[in-house]
DNA sequence: CTAATGACATTTG
DNA sequence: ACAAATGCCATTA
């Protein structure tokens, strides 16, 4: 599996209503190529399947997305989250701990 | 193999 | 707080 993959992989598991930041998903593949991880959602050939625009930077703006960061907003928004000014409302709130998180459901 | 790039993160001015 | 500069890792030319 290569490292897009891994990235991907990550992405499905993120939760409606919930983001999660390029750090963490790199922390939880126990690495810090949080900018691969980035370029490796630019390039998903999986759109529809992984929800990538739930990922977002770890200062809590919504960072960037292939296909325009309004397109990215308005995801959002219509699962629950709001954004106010390219931040996430309430970021420590919607934000999804990948490593613990992946934890409790695996187990 | 070397160089350049990017949906980032951190530090500095 | 904002803007610029630097570092970072994987991918691509």
């Amino acid at each position: 599996m290569n490292f897009s993959q891994k990235v991907w992989n990550l992405c499905k598991k993120i939760p409606k209503g919930r983001v999660s930041t390029y750090r963490e998903i790199a922390k939880a593949l126990k690495t810090k190529a949080y900018r691969a991880v980035g370029s490796a959602l630019n390039k998903n050939p999986y759109a529809p399947v992984v929800p990538c625009h739930r990922v977002v930077n770890s200062d809590g703006r919504v960072g960037g997305f292939a296909r325009g960061v309004k397109k990215k907003i308005e995801l959002l928004k219509k699962e629950g989250i709001k954004v106010r000014n390219k931040k996430i409302a309430g970021f420590e709130k919607v934000f999804f701990r990948l490593k613990k998180q992946l934890k409790k459901q695996n187990l």
